[in-house]
DNA sequence: CGTTGGATTGGCT
DNA sequence: GCCAATCCAACGC
């Protein structure tokens, strides 16, 4: 019970980002709510991004947007996108390093009304079942980026079940038009709840 | 300062 | 499967 409510440690995002992505899988995403209630779903689906890749809003440098990208690790990187979707980000790696995960899709476990009805869907499928839709399910946009997710507060992430070797999917990113080849999106094999433009893409076994 | 296109989504063909 | 929506960061002049 305690070990499964605690919220993962700095260590844990102090690692490259192609292993936090790994290692995201199953882990659950809370939202506190100002009522005492809380909004909660399993990762199902992550990315990963790092400054030596062409695919990275890092790859180009420290700008004003991805400050925080290249901050310490542990923190939520969100930015604003196609004039209308946030996507949120867990920034990994060394602080200065420019490496952060991306959060794709969870499987809702807690507030299931509340974000039904931020998302104006009652099918569990299409809530948090992408990047725009996990955010705006979430309530997630740019006031939380920056947000300390090891202090606890707007959001933190716990220690849920990790997923094991034998559940988890690779395949390539989606969404970018650089460095399609490289095989960092993780996924948790057969959810129903991944991304649309996820489930086009069949994932092949990780590692061994 | 103007242009381009994006780590997406929902609706329509 | 295709495309518009709609803002803004990045880049070129």
């Amino acid at each position: 019970m305690v070990s499964l409510d605690t919220r993962l440690p700095r260590t844990f995002y102090t690692r490259p980002s192609l292993e936090v992505a790994r290692d995201l899988l199953g882990r659950i995403v809370v939202r506190p709510q100002p009522d005492g209630a809380r909004l909660a779903g399993r990762i199902v689906e992550t990315e990963a991004y790092r400054q030596d890749d062409p695919a990275s809003h890092s790859f180009h440098g420290r700008t004003a947007r991805t400050e925080v990208m290249f901050g310490p690790p542990g923190h939520l990187y969100v930015y604003f996108t196609y004039g209308m979707h946030f996507c949120m980000n867990v920034v990994t790696g060394e602080d200065g390093e420019g490496s952060a995960v991306l959060l794709r899709a969870v499987e809702p476990l807690e507030g299931l009304p509340e974000m039904s009805r931020r998302r104006r869907t009652a099918d569990p499928r299409l809530i948090c079942s992408g990047p725009g839709r996990l955010c705006q399910a979430f309530g997630v946009d740019r006031s939380l980026n920056g947000v300390d997710l090891v202090a606890g507060g707007e959001l933190h992430i716990e220690t849920g079940r990790p997923t094991p070797d034998a559940e988890v999917g690779v395949g390539p990113r989606v969404g970018i038009r650089v460095a399609v080849d490289q095989p960092w999106r993780f996924v948790v094999e057969h959810s129903p709840f991944l991304s649309r433009r996820a489930l086009g893409i069949r994932p092949r076994r990780a590692r061994g």
